[in-house]
DNA sequence: CGTGTTTTAGAGCGAACGATCTAAAACGGG
DNA sequence: CCCGTTTTAGATCGTTCGCTCTAAAACACG
């Protein structure tokens, strides 16, 4: 056969996350990224095929490792309401935890390429599924009683979606608890939902 | 005395403007921009310093051109209530209109350039601006009994700028209208605020 | 109409960019 | 134990980057 690969994928397509979701795709040269993934440009090239279509694997990976994860976590919550306030509460602890102020490579990416049409769809389809879960889940504690039937489960899915958006772009430059607490309290108590935890508490 | 210059600072001010609203800042590359101010590399050197105090200036020259402007035209509306709603159908209308999808300026570069300790606190001045202003306004509402007091206002204001800088994310890859007037109606009506026209309308 | 001063035009600087080339290295199968 | 195949390493390809250089051009002033 052939000579076996000496990398793990997934360990090299975390340092290369790790690099756009720091400086950008842009911003990020092969060179940094030959360095952070501790290989050289050739296997890289070889591996992945260029700078493009590495960084759609690493926004994958991503993807994967972050944003389902943070689905996934809150789908065990005991109410439908205490998954929203708690999704809330993950995405502003983390932006605040984040020394480098990084924001959300999902958000990041959006806002950078959005010229490239393949990269827009797949980011828009990935915003869908976010949408998705919250209509699907406000939707239930609509019909539990545990939020406002003022606005449809739609709109307020639309909003939500919206504010997790913009504490995400907001945590970029004003890393600020008062701020961004305050916009996603505001959300979930006009949503008739659950406050977030008084203390900033990470769970898990 | 000396050969005076050619161009006109406004004018060249919105062609870079435009260029770094299109690409961005590290895609906007010099030549870029030489061509679309329609001056030599080394004109603009002289008169700008280099390509980020170029890219601030542009950035300034947004914010006093389309930003400011937008809170100076809502300030005239009949009621704070209607001021918000106003302001809030401008920026769908806006988002929506643009066939180039290029968003907000101050918060694409809000999220691509605040590594940049000097420009991120001068986007954080910017966006302090605009929760003041949501804060002063929802605040007259609330006093006129046109909003709802179930949030603070100071709260009430920092959902709705990030309710804004959400649209403006998701516009970027998804300029769908039911979406995005969706989440603005919803933080709306939450509020106790007039919802948007029926029919989108740009005012002007 | 020189003279001084600033802005133009256009070539071109060194550096960094994305990407590739040549070989050596590391395996499994016959 | 070579052979075929793939991955490594490191140099380097041509291009583009941000930026600057030399001169000519265009004014105000004495």
């Amino acid at each position: 056969m052939a000579r076996p690969r000496e990398f793990d994928e997934g360990t090299v397509l975390d340092a290369a996350m790790q690099c756009f979701w720091t400086g950008g795709f842009e911003a990020t040269s092969t060179r940094d990224l030959a360095e952070r993934m501790r290989m050289t440009p050739a296997s890289i090239y070889n591996a992945f095929g260029d700078k493009r279509a590495l960084f759609r694997r690493a926004l994958d990976h991503y993807i994967a490792q972050t944003l389902h994860k943070r689905i996934a976590r809150v789908e065990g919550c005991p109410s439908p309401a205490a998954a929203i306030t708690q999704f809330l509460n993950d995405v502003v602890e983390r932006s605040l935890d984040d020394p480098q102020n990084r924001g959300c490579l999902l958000v990041n990416s959006a806002v950078e390429a959005s010229h490239d049409a393949e990269m827009r769809e797949a980011l828009a389809g990935e915003l869908e599924q976010y949408e998705a879960f919250f209509r699907r889940i406000l939707a239930a504690a609509q019909a539990a009683g545990e939020a406002t039937t003022a606005v449809s489960a739609e709109d307020g899915a639309r909003q939500l979606l919206a504010t997790v958006l913009g504490i995400r772009v907001l945590c970029r430059v004003r890393p600020d608890r008062d701020l961004l607490a305050g916009a996603a309290n505001a959300a979930l108590t006009l949503l008739g939902l659950p406050p977030l935890p008084a203390n900033g508490t990470l769970s898990e």
